[in-house]
DNA sequence: TTAATATTTAGATACTTACCTAAATATCTA
DNA sequence: TAGATATTTAGGTAAGTATCTAAATATTAA
């Protein structure tokens, strides 16, 4: 699976496309944005997997909580490589 | 489902952004964009109904053929609307 | 109107995915 | 060290998806 083919279906996802959101707020750990879904804590980590695989986000350990962070570059990259082939301006 | 994850999972798909980019160039029967891949006129079909559901590409019957045209205007507005949220400049 | 061409629809199958419960791991605190 | 807290891993299931073959539909040409 190609790179941009992992990013893509990462963001094919409304709950995946919610955390994204919330982390470009603020870096949180995963309790935190627990808060904002009525998933399991399991279904959370096979969201936050997808996410890191794509490289959208990051994690660190902190304690017992894991803060997970935006990289926003991963984005910014997309827009920039494929994004522009079909922008006008 | 939101319209926004209706394009994101037209656009997870190496075959459709293929197709999209085929069609970048200049509008064409299914038949020629079927020359370009080694899939079945029937999952082509498939990945044509995604792409119009998401609202991606156009067709139009003329006379046996139908042609396939892209809808830049679509992928315009969701780097606008969505992917600005992410963009730094 | 019959045959040929272009494409879609119908239905089946193997694979993937989003979710769950239960159990495991890592860290902190008493 | 034992217990509590935060998160992940393992394993299972129902629903979704990409593909196929076979059949149907639409159009053109003989």
């Amino acid at each position: 699976m190609t790179k941009l083919t992992i990013v893509f279906k990462a963001l094919a996802d409304p709950t995946r496309r919610k955390i994204l959101e919330l982390l470009k707020k603020k870096s949180m750990p995963a309790g935190a944005i627990a808060e904002h879904f009525k998933i399991t804590p399991p279904s959370l980590t096979h969201h936050f997997n997808l996410l890191k695989q794509a490289d959208l986000i990051s994690q660190e350990r902190q304690g017992q909580q894991i803060i997970y962070s935006l990289n926003l570059s991963v984005m910014e990259e997309m827009i920039d490589d494929y994004f522009k082939l079909f922008k006008k301006r």
